[in-house]
DNA sequence: GTTCTTGTTCGCAAAGATACGAACATATTT
DNA sequence: AAATATGTTCGTATCTTTGCGAACAAGAAC
């Protein structure tokens, strides 16, 4: 940042960011967490969109690296990329980690209840 | 999503990853982390982009809630808006929690190296 | 070899995001 | 009062996102 340039880590962090900034691709995410394997037709039952749509979020997210999708028969069966899910989740923490509330706190310094200290 | 809607979790969640979807706005959140006040002058100089543009990623972090802004005389401070930050990194620490690569692994189960076990 | 099932891709429309310079508003200095 | 400094808003251009139905491709079943 100090060469008005962003640097990796920031570029990569939006990205997965951006991939996650929709509702249905949380939910995708989530579900794909929960059953650990996945047909298109499962996850698109389970939400309130036209398979067209359900399809071009899945390709996003995966476009992002968060998942893979892999074509088995008739039917494409997707999961979470772990390795990517790996980086992602570690840019995220440390971004949070960044937070102020996460510091030490001085007296009367910071006056969130996030229960930190 | 069992009633194939988005929870208001998921909603929230997507509201903010999208906040966070760009560089430039994830630069503005770490470079606020880092130095607590902040006017928009300090800000723009250490990003790549026109005033206006900076302007405009502010005014989409203030719509999240992510950050306050403040009219200071000649000036604008602005700062994380600390209770709407807590909910966003609440959020994302759930949803980093539902990752499988966090729930105790059986032998074989998990291919991931991200520490987890 | 049709027909069915399952997902993807295409074509389209509406809305939103990103970026910039110019113009503006407002507070401070001169 | 005029000039300066600091940000915001306006107008514009371009690109991306979101969504849908219809058409398509490919494997499975009959």
């Amino acid at each position: 940042m100090s060469e008005k340039e962003y640097t990796y880590k920031q570029e990569r962090l939006a990205r997965y960011a951006k991939a996650l900034g929709n509702p249905a691709r949380i939910a995708i995410m989530e579900f794909l967490a929960a059953q650990d394997e996945c047909f298109f037709g499962q996850l698109h039952e389970k939400l309130p969109i036209a398979k067209a749509t359900c399809s071009q979020h899945l390709s996003e997210l995966k476009d992002a690296g968060l998942i893979k999708g892999e074509i088995e028969g008739l039917r494409t069966r997707y999961c979470i990329d772990q390795d990517n899910w790996r980086e992602c989740k570690l840019l995220f923490e440390e971004f949070i980690a960044k937070c102020p509330c996460n510091r030490k706190r001085q007296p009367d310094e910071c006056g969130c209840k996030c229960g930190c200290e």
